[in-house]
DNA sequence: CTGAAAGCGCTAACAA
DNA sequence: TTGTTAGCGCTTTCAG
């Protein structure tokens, strides 16, 4: 009575051996039979067939992947869900692996460096076929990122950690952010509307780098620097029209933090794109939910995550592999809307 | 020259025989020694530590596993990570489980009830210890489950699929609405601002459930019927405002609409709350990003998922487990904000 | 075309 | 305390 109370879990499957006694055969004609790549007798494998299917027989891949020395699965650690950003590219990256036979598993690290590694040491000791990792952390993650590629196939994505030996993809931040100085130049009255950038702390190599090109484009220009968060947007909005601030062009580092500085000046009274114009970058996730629509950098991500299929499959087959320091960067489009139009207001 | 060019990844990891050989000792030892709940000498335990750090041995996890029936991990099926109601709910629960010795993975099954089937085979062939399945679809998505449930301790999260035995944990959406529905009655000019219902078709029992509640205590108000999506809910706003309604306590199904019809009504130039109230449901994920800030029915996703855990190492701990068809329903609260106060306006 | 047997890496029962 | 051995479920030589 102390068992489970209603509970009548098969927790003993059926195995190769059960089909193979049913039928009266050995079980490596079931597994012919299964796998179907082996000649033989096509009565045979109906039977064999058959009896699997009426025993409701489902191959154990623990004991295929101990044999074959492959999973057919693939592990994406990602920092962390409920960033919108991150979740629509692990989407993505689910999506794109679907046409293949490679299962994609997702493990969300929760921004905990400690949990990435467990993560990162769950999925090797699972023996997946590869791993993709958005690192949690420009330096902290190193060594996490360091002992994956050590021992599978393992490409960053979006973020890159400090390390020249690892493979990488993602879209040119750079690039993106030079696409915005120059429609500032090229539409906006830089005199009435100041540009002004609120991005987030270079923890990160997307955070960093998209400092690092406003900041050389536009020297001048007022830098706040936070988190990637909806919260950070919004107070940074708030410290600005603080300060005396009554109009400007806000460049920010991220979606979520458009979001975030949208709300926070609307919340003030002040108008978007009149008085302040903001502009995002990934324009992914929820970018859609902004009001006025947010002008924003489109990361490629279809491109991306593309290419890592084409990456691992690769792998697997064996044949001439991307080489382990390759980089993979894709240059993304500015999608000019209304948060920050294309005339000068 | 055909192999993988730069590629020097060891697949052939080292084993429990070399960490047993490079000591002297046989592989029962390393075992022992590694998992450490047998009695053995402390200095042959601390030899064959040393040589397993020293050679950078790692457990393999499918060899354990095979051996132990177990793997210590949990497959959590998702419709959509796009969505941030499920993406917010897939963090909590992986992170409930971070407590314990049990690792998360989720598989997104991007609304499709055949990568459903997918994801759930390749969890239950991986021989996963527990599944927690957010089915795609009220009907379809059926045969999926019982599968599922057939096998391996499965526990439906959120939604319900048409069965009567299997395992729930939900909020329970009726007493949501119902709370809803007193809030309008006890803080609403009903007159000045009639309820309309902006809701899912019925193809998931949370749709089905939050439309049923409304209708009964609402019959006579005006209902319509879409998609959990931010799309459906700027759509639904136009609708409206085109069939000339101007004031309107507009009750949604779900965040993720309310804030459509949010974007949508105030792109027509209408005020949130003095024109239309907007309510939403779920109040997680994105709803922070309501401008005004979103009054909503909280779903208690800590307790829903910590009874997840309690559940699935109940079940492997094998101490008397709920019963195959336990339902834990946990109360929702309403949380008034700005964008429905509680005084007529 | 089919069967016997080895072995993937691990743990635990049994011996010593 | 330590070693030997069986076996978890599977695929694949190697014989027949």
């Amino acid at each position: 009575m102390e068992t489970s109370a209603g509970s009548t879990n098969k927790r003993s499957a059926v195995t190769m051996h059960d089909v193979a006694a049913h039928v009266g055969v050995s079980i490596a004609t079931v597994s012919r039979a299964l796998s179907g790549n082996r000649p033989m007798s096509q009565e045979l494998r109906d039977q064999v067939l058959a009896a699997a299917d009426k025993l409701g027989y489902r191959v154990n891949l623990l004991g295929r992947a101990l044999r074959l020395q492959r999973t057919f699965s693939l592990g994406l650690v990602v920092p962390d869900l409920e960033n919108p950003f991150f979740s629509a590219l692990a989407q993505q990256v689910s999506r794109s692996f679907s046409k293949s036979n490679i299962d994609v598993f997702i493990y969300s690290a929760d921004n905990d460096i400690k949990l990435e590694h467990r993560a990162i040491q769950s999925f090797l000791g699972r023996q997946v076929d590869g791993l993709v990792l958005i690192p949690c952390h420009e330096i902290d993650s190193q060594a996490n990122v360091l002992l994956a590629d050590s021992s599978v196939i393992t490409i960053q994505l979006d973020r890159l950690v400090r390390s020249p030996q690892t493979r990488y993809v993602g879209c040119d931040n750079r690039h993106g952010m030079k696409l915005v100085v120059e429609h500032l130049h090229r539409d906006v009255d830089l005199n009435r509307q100041p540009p002004i950038f609120v991005g987030a702390r270079a923890t990160s190599s997307s955070a960093h780098e998209r400092l690092d090109a406003f900041a050389r484009s536009l020297p001048n220009a007022k830098r706040l620097l936070g988190s990637f968060s909806f919260e950070w947007g919004q107070q940074a909005a708030s410290d600005l029209i603080d300060q005396g601030v009554t109009a400007g062009s806000i460049v920010t580092a991220a979606d979520v933090i458009a979001l975030g500085v949208i709300a926070g000046v609307q919340a003030r009274g002040y108008r978007i794109p009149e008085d302040f114009r903001v502009i995002g970058f990934d324009d992914i996730g929820v970018s859609f939910l902004a009001h006025p629509a947010l002008t924003s950098v489109r990361q490629p991500v279809d491109q991306m995550t593309n290419t890592i299929v084409d990456i691992v499959l690769g792998d697997i087959a064996g044949h001439g592999v991307a080489p382990r320091n390759a980089r993979r960067v894709f240059k993304p489009d500015l999608m000019i809307r209304e948060s920050s139009p294309s005339s000068p207001l």
